[in-house]
Order: structure tokens, then sequence, then C-alpha cells
DNA sequence: GCTTGCCTTAAAGTGTGCTTTAAGCCTTAA
DNA sequence: TTAAGGCTTAAAGCACACTTTAAGGCAAGC
């Protein structure tokens, strides 16, 4: 059972140029062709590239995973080179989470100075911004 | 107490490059300048721009960042506007914490094929770029 | 006085990852 | 048979966020 480019990104929801994109930067390579020289897609190219996409929104450079191919395409010889690539990959994800964690952490204390302040608990002019803004008001009222 | 560009980047541990550049988007309103045009920093500066490192970090765009400036210089009545950014922006980092999750489950999967292949009880073709590899195998052999 | 070094600005350049365009071929339906 | 619509390619374009370059000013130390 293989897919044309069509099938592949409906079923990724993937756009077909993008799959394209993917195939010339050495990503997918032995997808065969049928006498048109149409694309055509195994189910491995669908898990791979679903795979890829997994790794791209969070963060993995297409240059990483084009050494992952090519490290793959030497044979198994290499695993320990890829087990090292994703542990150093899954130490930037430990990272990222955190930064999202800081950054939860920063809007809901954000969130949280907007409620006091729309409820006078706090007097507009208290953290960051509201003090530029208090600056600025200030400022229009001496003009 | 104000601090100069190099004492500011020194402290976020962010290029003066990138903070005048923050300054020319419009990120970092009233900033005061020495009798020579040198910027001075007030602490709220710095930790507006910690809190927008933070934020760029995970994910939010200069434009927004942009956005919750102006609003913010248009007074209080901005805050329900405000909320509304950060309450988005919040939706974002629970889906980049969902994202995050996946790919480590992906990567820890992947990480237990290598070793399993490595002790000999998966077969090198099992998955993904595996399989690809394998088919590389079979068509050099076959050469 | 002159060099060193940090500051200033505006503008151009870079890296990444697509995305769009242009030109053309093949198949199918009217 | 001809127009529509999908596929192909190579190349150009775009969005974003810096980053680097270039040209020059000011101040302190030798």
């Amino acid at each position: 059972m293989s897919f044309t480019i069509k099938e592949a990104s409906e079923r990724l929801g993937c756009p077909a140029h993008t799959i394209r994109f993917y195939e010339k930067e050495g990503l997918l390579p032995y997808i065969k062709r049928d006498r048109h020289g149409n694309r055509l897609f195994e189910q491995d190219h669908l898990d791979w590239i679903r795979l890829m996409t997994c790794f791209r929104a969070t963060g993995m450079k297409i240059s990483l995973l084009k050494q992952m191919v090519n490290l793959a395409l030497d044979g198994d010889a290499t695993i320990p080179q890829r087990k090292a690539i994703l542990n150093q990959y899954k130490e930037q994800l430990f990272r990222r989470q955190n930064e999202l964690a800081e950054a939860l952490d920063a809007v809901n204390n954000k969130l949280a100075i907007y409620e006091e302040i729309e409820e006078g608990r706090l007097p507009s002019e208290s953290r960051l911004l509201n003090q530029m803004e208090d600056r600025h008001n200030q400022q229009t009222k001496r003009e």
C-alpha cells in the first residue's frame, strides 16, 4: 500500500510542498516513483514524517534530522551516535520544559497583578510595564 | 540607580545590540539618555527585558510584545485586552507543554528501540528510519 | 595629541524553515 | 480538443529575529 503526495499530505496534515522540501533536503531517502515520476509514499515514510514533525515542533533542527538520516543510512554501527544525538535532544527538551514552567509562572503572576489592579487593590504603577504607563501618564499630565 | 547598556547587557546576559534592537522596535519606551546620548536603564527596564526574554524563549512573538507595550501605554483601561493576550499566550504554553511531552515520549521510545537492537532483541529493520536503512542494505547487497 | 574602547546610528546581512512562483507535463472530463 | 487540475522541478521570495557592518562621536589613559 502506497500513497500519493496528496494522500500523504492529508493524512499528515502537512502541506505537500513541505513534504517535497523535506525530500529535497535528504530527509526522505528511498521514496519511489510511479511511471509518471510521481512520488509513492509507504507507511514507513508517513511514520517517519510524523516523527520528524513531532521533533521539529519541539525545536529539533532540520540539520540534526538530516544527520540522523545519514547515520541510519550507514547501518546499525551508528546506533551509539544516534543515541547520543537523541540524548542531547532530550536534554534540550528538559530545558524547554523548564522555560515553559518559568514562563507559565511569570504569566500567572502578571495576570494576578492585573486582577489586583482591576479590583483596586494595587495601584497601576506597581510593576514593570505599569511603571512605564504611569510615567507616560505623569508626562502627559505635565504637558 | 541607572545602568549603562553594557551593565544591562551583563546583568541580563543579553547582547547590547539586541537591547538596542528591542528599543528600536518600540519594546522599551521611556529609556532616558545621558548628556552624550547614551542609554540609561532603570531597574524596571531590566525587569521588563528579563520578562520579555522569558516570553520570547517560549515562543511569544515580538509583535505581540509590542502590542502589550502599546496597550500598557494607553493606561489601565486596556488591562482586559492585556489579560486576553496573556490568556491566549497561556493556551499556547499549554499546547507547547503537550508537544514537549509527546516528543519526550517519542524520543524515549526511539531510544528504547535502539537499545533493543543493540542487545540483539530486535532486528534492525523494525521501525522507521531503521527500515530505510535496511532497504539500503538490501539494495547495496543486490549490487 | 593619539590610541583604545565604548557609545551612537542606519542599514545591510544571516540563518532557518518553509512558501510561493513559474514553467511545464500528464490525465481526465466535457 | 481543449480546459481543468494534479503532478513535476528549480528558483525565488518571505517571515522572523536577530547580528553584523560601517561610519562616526566622546572620554580616559599614555
